[in-house]
DNA sequence: AGCCCAATAT
DNA sequence: GATATTGGGC
């Protein structure tokens, strides 16, 4: 009681000097945390609080870890094993229940609350770092905003130093990993090598993805000082992984409202569309969530996407 | 370690 | 169809 909520916290993700003076001074934005990270700062901290108050009173600190974020905290108990087979054969078993050797695994499931509420004494810091870094993301989706600022980051590193880890920490953006960068870039660049290769064509129809967002004119090659082409662009402020939206609608500071958009489970109240001209909304998606896969394709015909 | 690229999986 | 993963070469 009296703590702040995480809403009334600065992001960890905040950077902590203005963009351009980074930029300016080669400065890379730090190594973004994941939502696993800040709840298991947030688990040390109520930790350390505990052991403080505990020779006071009993207070019991449960409540209030459960208004971190319910599902976070599953997952990162959940983890310990990690298992991809368990998660399958769990949900599969639905019903059945006939298999005596998935007790194990409901037990897991009762205690949750539990667990959480007793393993906090005991360092829980190893399985949750290891949580953040094992754990399987939902599917990132590319939304013009994030495309936009990818490409931004792309054509503003020379082609030298387009390459997916420099890109992902350019961009800075919470939960964006190396891998997903990877993978769109692999596109892109097919994309980019058909259409530069053949030139005489129409708009292919196929990649309606990255047709729209404006190729960087000359990927000029900023050599290894990098210090000459990058003034005079916006740099990376970073942007917010919509981290409880499961919760509902989130308050979002002014900068702060263009997270990932995931496809399923947790993350799918984010309806933060500036593009009210596209009919997307209603096609996939009830009043707040997205239904399993989405076909984006379209809203890459967006463009004027602002940095901010 | 990390990049790249094609193929393939989800 | 969009994204993730894998595997081999570098």
């Amino acid at each position: 009681m009296g703590l702040p909520t995480p809403y009334d916290l600065t992001p960890l993700s905040q950077s902590l000097i203005p963009p351009e003076l980074a930029s300016a001074f080669n400065i890379f934005p730090e190594p973004h945390r994941t939502p696993l990270d800040v709840n298991r700062a947030s688990q040390n901290t109520l930790s350390n609080l505990r052991s403080q108050l505990n020779a006071f009173s009993s207070f019991n600190f449960k409540s209030l870890n459960d208004t971190t974020g319910q599902k976070h905290d599953t997952m990162v108990v959940e983890l310990e094993e990690e298992e991809e087979e368990d998660d399958r054969t769990e949900a599969m078993d639905g019903d059945g229940s006939g298999s005596g050797s998935e007790a194990r695994k409901l037990r897991r499931i009762d205690s949750e609350e539990a667990d959480s509420a007793l393993k906090t004494e005991n360092s829980m810091d190893d399985p949750s770092s290891a949580a953040a870094r094992t754990l399987k993301r939902p599917r990132l989706v590319w939304t013009p905003q994030l495309h936009k600022r990818f490409v931004d980051v792309v054509g503003h590193l020379g082609i030298k130093n387009a390459v997916p880890k420099t890109i992902m920490q350019w961009m800075n953006v919470e939960g964006l990993t190396r891998e997903n960068v990877a993978s769109h870039l692999q596109k892109y660049r097919l994309y980019l090598k058909r259409k530069q290769g053949l030139s005489s064509e129409g708009p292919s129809a196929s990649d309606q993805l990255f047709a729209s967002t404006p190729l960087p004119q000359s990927l000029h090659e900023s050599g290894g000082g990098c210090g000459s082409g990058i003034f005079g662009m916006p740099i990376p402020v970073p942007y917010h992984y919509p981290a409880t939206a499961a919760g509902g609608m989130m308050p979002m500071p002014a900068y702060g409202h263009m997270g990932i958009q995931m496809v399923n489970d947790y993350a799918h109240n984010n309806n933060n569309n500036n593009n009210h001209h596209h009919q997307q909304a209603s096609m996939n998606s009830n009043q707040n969530g997205y239904h399993g896969n989405v076909a984006y394709g379209h809203m890459f015909q967006q463009r004027e996407l602002e940095w901010e």
